[in-house]
RNA sequence: UUCCCGGUUGUGUAAUGGUAGCACCACAGAUUCUGGCUCUGUUAGUGGGGGUUCGAGUCCUCCCCGGGAAGCCA
């Protein structure tokens, strides 16, 4: 396969190719032009990946640029976090800009357009603007200022510029069409005025350019060649055109995406906002948010977020992506790399009678049974042991081949135990499982060659260590968190999106890894250590995702 | 009612006008010192009607369905 194949062939890339070959571009420079308004989210890496990807796979660039025109809701804090964001995504940018370094040139082809006639200055005020705008249905209707003089226009544009005015006394608008189908093009306003201080500018300017103004124009400065956004854009196209048309300059070609979707995932920007300051989560980087913050602190992986978008493609269709593909990724990954280590979660001491007491002996067990260069690490195992709750019954079910009266199962790495009997408390409870070793057993198989179908982990009583898990699962109980309509998200929140085990005991190899550390805990899933609350000595464990369950989807039916 | 965009198995995504493929999910089985991983297999799709063509998911046409558009947000 040659290259230019393995690039790939999604639309976008098929069109960028078209237009190498075209001649109509030599080179690829693209953009990912975030507005610092808010932490970035999972759907937002979709076009991080693509705007940055694209640039790769076309040994072209891509700039970072904060499309920052609004400075009543941006500042830098957002910047500093995005910036972060991109880079532990894994994308490495030619070039921060901002929008908001092109006010000048903005401004001087603003008047370079009112001087041609191509744009005016309105002194309606915001609602008879709504008003003359009409609706998708019927024409719009031409302000009584669109006939200014350009001379008149002129002066008030400067003195708009001068701060002489009042917020929302003026405005600058294209000269369309008010009667144009698509509404973008009546007369679209171009400048607005906003005595407010901005996050790099100060107060040096107080009109401000909309986003429909500064977007092109931004990305023909940069000789950007593709300019990649949402179908939410695709309306706007037109627009852009006209503006790069009028004013003769270098002219990108933007595409429009559909954005990302994913089940039991909620991404408007507002309304995570909400979440965090009405504390139904904890922050921002709360594991259970899809920013990249929260999945970051989940144990979710650069890497893993990246196959899945590679998985789930691009079109022009709106799309609800299942989110179990993204934990498929995930596990994929983590598979292959990620540590075994042994943690009970709900810890039933099991009592190896015959098993001499005092003693203890050392068992050599696989780091990763996929990757042998993972070495082994010793574990520890004595008379009295603690296997999972779940892992005994006193009735087993057809199948069950976990531990149960008579019945004998392998412990990891360990010794074959059949269990004799169980001791209780006055309520009734069970407390404690008896069970006996078979000494030909050692290492997990015997003589015999027996079959043995389960397999149980499990943590030595002398030296297990008591930790803290965070069993993360979805926020939502709801599929469709796009469409809402009147219905509130709050409604939606899954009571057991965070449960916290405080009593989960796991083996001494588990403790002692870096924060941020991905292990696999055997039977249960993929967790990492929590990169803000463990303390030394004292791990936190968060879950990614669990492994799959057949047998769990097997007894639920 | 206007303009723009879209519609391929449950989900997502492929198919110079020439055998509708891949992945996830689901299901069945094999294997297994993780009921994990791996392996094998199965179910299931071109929104509808006309037309062009030897041949249409692909081109034309009409219809149906879905989404977007009336911010001085991006």
């Amino acid at each position: 396969m040659s290259d230019s194949q393995s690039v790939g062939t999604d639309f976008i890339r098929a069109r960028i190719v078209d237009d190498l070959n075209s001649g109509r571009f030599s080179r690829v420079q693209t953009r990912w032009p975030p507005e610092p308004n808010g932490y970035i989210h999972i759907g937002h890496a979709k076009g991080i990946w693509l705007s940055f990807g694209i640039a790769e796979d076309f040994a072209g660039a891509c700039k970072l640029r904060f499309d920052d025109t609004n400075p009543t809701r941006e500042n830098q804090e957002f910047v500093t976090a995005i910036e972060e964001d991109v880079r532990w995504l894994g994308y490495r940018w030619q070039e921060v800009v901002f929008a908001s370094d092109y006010y000048q040139q903005l401004f001087d082809w603003a008047v370079q357009l009112i001087e041609v006639g191509s744009a005016y200055v309105d002194s309606l005020s915001r609602e008879q603007i709504s008003a003359y705008r009409g609706t998708p249905t019927e024409p719009g209707r031409d302000s009584p200022f669109r006939d200014r003089t350009i001379g008149e226009s002129l002066d008030l544009f400067n003195r708009m510029r001068a701060g002489e005015f009042a917020d929302g006394t003026h405005v600058l608008r294209a000269k369309i069409d008010m009667a144009h189908p698509n509404i973008n093009m009546r007369d679209p306003v171009m400048y607005r005025i906003l005595h407010a201080h901005h996050h790099r500018t100060g107060d040096a300017w107080c009109i401000y350019p909309t986003y429909d103004w500064a977007h092109g124009q931004s990305d023909s400065i940069e000789g950007v060649s593709h300019s990649i956004c949402g179908l939410e854009f695709e309306n706007h196209r037109p627009l852009y055109d006209w503006f790069l048309d009028q004013l003769g300059v270098w002219h990108p070609q933007q595409i429009e995406y559909n954005n990302l979707n994913i089940t039991y995932t909620m991404m408007s920007k507002r309304r995570l906002r909400a979440l965090v300051e009405e504390r139904i989560v904890d922050g921002w980087d709360d594991p259970r948010m899809p920013t990249l913050r929260g999945m970051r602190r989940r144990g979710y992986t650069p890497t893993a977020i990246r196959a899945f978008l590679e998985k789930v493609g691009l079109s022009k269709t709106e799309v609800m992506v299942d989110a179990g593909l993204l934990d498929f990724c995930q596990r994929e990954e983590l598979n292959r790399v990620a540590p075994r280590v042994m943690v009970v979660l709900d810890p039933i001491k099991v009592v190896i009678s015959n098993y001499p007491d005092g003693r203890q002996e050392t068992f050599d067990a696989e780091n990763n049974p996929e990757d042998p260069a993972a070495g082994t690490r010793a574990i520890t195992f004595s008379r009295e042991i603690y296997i999972e709750r779940d892992d005994f019954t006193e009735d087993p079910p057809p199948k069950y081949f976990r531990l149960f009266p008579g019945g004998e199962v392998r412990l990891k790495h360990a010794y074959y135990i059949t269990c004799t009997d169980v001791i209780r408390d006055q309520s009734g409870r069970i407390v404690q499982v008896n069970a006996t070793y078979d000494p030909e057993s050692r290492g997990g198989q015997t003589p015999d060659a027996r079959k043995v179908k389960g397999t149980l982990h499990w943590v030595n009583a002398a030296d297990a260590v008591l930790v803290e898990v965070r069993l993360f699962d979805r926020l939502w109980t709801r599929e469709d968190m796009v469409n809402l309509g009147d219905l509130d998200f709050r409604d939606f929140v899954n009571p057991e999106s965070r449960v916290t085990v405080t009593n989960a005991l796991a083996e001494p190899g588990a403790i002692g890894f870096d924060p941020g550390t991905r292990l696999q805990f055997m039977r249960h899933g993929y967790f990492c250590v929590d990169e803000i609350d463990t303390r030394p000595g004292a791990p936190v464990f968060n879950r990614t995702t669990s492994l799959r369950d057949t047998w769990a989807k097997a007894s639920n039916r």
